[in-house]
DNA sequence: CAATTAAACTTGCAAAATGCAAGTTTAATT
DNA sequence: AATTAAACTTGCATTTTGCAAGTTTAATTG
């Protein structure tokens, strides 16, 4: 039996917003995405090397599960995979906007890294 | 010392998007803030009641912390808490609206609890 | 082409978060 | 005073995460 456009987490509800979160409301999957949709990072050792610091177990598990989900996709060979976004993923920019603008607006972020996030973002 | 709005979840990096992840990047919060802001729930039990099954200590938990964090705050009494977003827990309105409409796009949600969800969103 | 390198991935175990069931507490109501 | 029910707690099993140290395997290099 050919499993499809799998259900990963089992929906806990039908509202859209829960099913959204089902997708990527944890701590690290919008990260990678951010990674993928604005600071140019492709790879393994890109997301790795994020500031954030996220360990090599969680990190292989969120690139499969988002692969899974079809949010990305990769080219490349095994040894030197290359992540891209796929639509569905690229969808997700304006929810990243909306996010990243809410942070810029309350938290103590530094200004650097603000000034950088506002000019990738065209925020 | 006076605590002030605190830091409850230590801030993994300056990314406003890590940021705020750290304040509702959970299965949870966004829930209860959508309950708040689109399903008129305002208290306790009809947090409980949603269809998502939150469990009793989880939803405690995160009463609390949202509070901490200032995205609501509550009147009433002990016996019955009537929450309410504050003003920053209303600027995530945009962050809702647009994982709502990203859930709307892609997931296989049930119609009549999309039409419903777009009436009150406005989508 | 054998040895080396390093990117991708796995494993084991401890710590933290979550889920579930059954409580307890405490203001209001009767 | 007894009852009700909303808010909250506790205990314990399960799941997820974090961390450190692996292993695997293509590509590079010597």
């Amino acid at each position: 039996m050919k499993k499809q456009a799998k259900e990963v987490v089992g929906k806990r509800s039908e509202c859209p917003i829960s099913c959204t979160m089902d997708l990527v409301g944890d701590k690290w999957s919008l990260l990678i995405i951010r990674d993928l949709l604005y600071l140019g990072k492709t790879t393994y050792n890109e997301f790795l090397s994020s500031r954030e610091g996220i360990s090599t177990n969680i990190l292989n598990d969120r690139l499969v599960k988002l692969t899974e989900v079809g949010l990305i996709t990769y080219t490349g060979t095994a040894k030197r995979k290359v992540y891209e976004l796929t639509k569905m993923g690229q969808d997700l920019k304006p929810v990243l906007e909306s996010v990243a603008r809410f942070g810029l607006k309350y938290s103590t972020a530094d200004k650097t890294f603000i000034q950088h996030v506002k000019k990738r973002m065209d925020l």
